[in-house]
DNA sequence: GTATCGCTCGATACACTGTATCGACAGAGT
DNA sequence: ACTCTGTCGATACAGTGTATCGAGCGATAC
């Protein structure tokens, strides 16, 4: 008697499924309603601080009515991820025909919605994103990619290139992120860092069998992160430039 | 892992707090067994297998025993992901005096170490790991980035090359593991790609805005993952000897 | 040899989690 | 006016991490 949800549903992605009818009532709903409030939740409390019954809650809303509009809370986090990447693609009109420069915007643009949204980069990398805003993204990576000479009309180096520029953006932001979190929760300042070093890390340095990272902390400057970030990008790039063959 | 507001900041980090005294009880345990035990979980269910309960299970011992040898379930983690970085550091005597060599070297090992246990890039940029085998693997890296020509002596420029060769590992290993999940869990084989691509994907690329992309499913030859990885690294490789000034 | 102390163990409990189930109810169709 | 059908959400289930605290035991003191 009860109509079976389609079996199959698990195969077919969300972006696939209709939305349920929007219906007047007390508290209507949708899914850019509920990616909204489980963003909202997100950004202040971290991913840990998104869960099915808070976001019901937020809006005023039992849990289970959530399941007409997700069939799971790790479709939500794709939804999520599929927002974040609405921010990232590049306004097209801003595309210099220099592709260095855009790839320059477009890992600008990565990095300013990780920091905006600190918990996106914990989604980056996992589970494939193929939602319409991260297809216009990767579009958009492509797209500035198949004007580097030596890619233009060699698909499979442009797919290595594509994927070693994102391998990097992955990287480098998890890695940036996941530390500002942990410097935050020790309450760590950005100038203090030496000074604040764990105990730990100056012992284990002091017995001298890291020459080279002791040498590293030792250093005087500790660039920002931004800088670190935009270094880092132009090696990804001039590794791009050198593909030849 | 739910109520995660007693971070307990300025505590020692589970690296420099001596394990409790061994003792002659029905189960004797230690941090070794108790990492033994997760390793192996997590080898056979991922991540998401391993629970606190399910471990202490697994070792015939009620769950709070834990406890006294790890504070916290991420403290868990982090034993178990400095377990595998045991496995990254590159025997000495292998490392050849062509940097490029070594850091191919380096790279393969991470990836086979991530290929036997597939949960270990869910927890790569994660939070710091500062375990004493990721602090030698580090250690590793910086080792041969300095036998760079142009890295001698620069620390600066030093640390850049190994963020970003660090990150592009990180970055490449998570997305190539991630998708190597999606495709178990989806059942698709590795030739069937085309063939077994999603309607959906399909209908997106039949609406024409993604032509890149679209030329990039459509084009024929899909390299093997390990392939894809060795290209990405050429191209970091490439980027780190192009860094002058 | 006995008493005491201190510490470890783990059962129980708490506050959560994602989600399956299914009775109740409301809107549409006849 | 009366079905019928599909949505809603309260309740329930099986799990999670971990705080608490009484019981019991090993080592020490007398």
């Amino acid at each position: 008697m009860t109509p079976r949800q389609p079996v199959d549903s698990g195969s077919t992605p969300i972006w696939a499924r209709p939305e349920p009818p929007a219906r007047r009532t007390p508290h209507p709903l949708s899914r850019e309603l509920i990616v909204g409030a489980a963003l909202e939740l997100a950004d202040a409390d971290g991913l840990e601080g998104v869960s099915i019954r808070r976001v019901a809650a937020a809006l005023e809303v039992g849990p289970m009515r959530l399941y007409g509009y997700v069939d799971t809370k790790d479709e939500l986090l794709d939804l999520m991820a599929d927002a974040v990447y609405a921010e990232i693609v590049p306004p097209a009109a801003h595309l210099s025909p220099d592709w260095r420069a855009g790839l320059r915007l477009i890992a600008g643009l990565t990095r300013r919605a990780a920091l905006r949204h600190e918990w996106f980069p914990e989604l980056l990398g996992g589970r494939p994103h193929l939602g319409p805003h991260a297809l216009t993204a990767l579009e958009a990576r492509l797209s500035v990619l198949s004007t580097v000479p030596n890619l233009t009309g060699r698909p499979a180096a442009l797919r290595r290139a594509a994927a070693a520029f994102h391998a990097y953006l992955v990287g480098a932001l998890r890695t940036e992120l996941a530390e500002r979190q942990a410097d935050r929760v020790e309450g760590r300042s950005e100038e203090q860092w030496r000074d604040a070093m764990s105990p730990y890390l100056r012992q284990v340095l002091d017995e001298g069998r890291h020459p080279h990272l002791a040498e590293l902390v030792v250093e005087g400057e500790h660039p920002t992160p931004g800088a670190e970030f935009e270094a880092g990008l132009e090696i990804v790039l001039d590794g791009i430039a050198a593909q030849v063959s």
